[in-house]
DNA sequence: GTCTTGACGTTTA
DNA sequence: CTAAACGCCAAGA
């Protein structure tokens, strides 16, 4: 019955708040997925992140190029237009990467959950 | 309805 | 330190 139509709209709102979180990450920072994940409180569900980012794909707002994984490594640019470039709009913020991983990350490292203070 | 894959992360060997 | 397996939730075949 409707169960089929709230757990659609349930994801949807999960597909949303990665998008908004996604969108809030300041130029120039990068994140990873099990933080937005924690955030959106899926916790340990980091996959579900890629796979809404994969689906928020063509649409220029969402820059998915500043999300990477935990240790940093541009393991989505795969998935862009061109391998190249997410690591070239990282760069064009200001971001170092090399050998597909950002330098700094650590230091660049956006947490929701911290800079918006949950 | 079941199995495999997936832009991850953590834990164990 | 490196390598592999498990866990997480969802979607496609």
């Amino acid at each position: 019955m409707s169960q089929t139509i709230k757990l659609s709209e349930k994801n949807k709102d999960f597909f949303e708040h990665v998008y908004q979180v996604t969108r809030l990450i300041p130029e120039g920072r990068v994140t990873s997925y099990g933080a937005i994940a924690r955030y959106l409180g899926m916790g340990r569900a980091a996959r579900m992140v890629g796979w809404a980012m994969n689906a928020c794909m063509g649409r220029p707002d969402i820059p998915a190029h500043r999300v990477v994984n935990r240790l940093g490594m541009l393991t989505g640019k795969i998935h862009f237009e061109t391998l190249t470039k997410m690591q070239e709009q990282l760069e064009a913020e200001g971001i170092v990467v090399e050998n597909d991983k950002v330098v700094d990350f650590k230091k660049l490292n956006w947490d929701p959950t911290l800079e918006l203070e949950l």
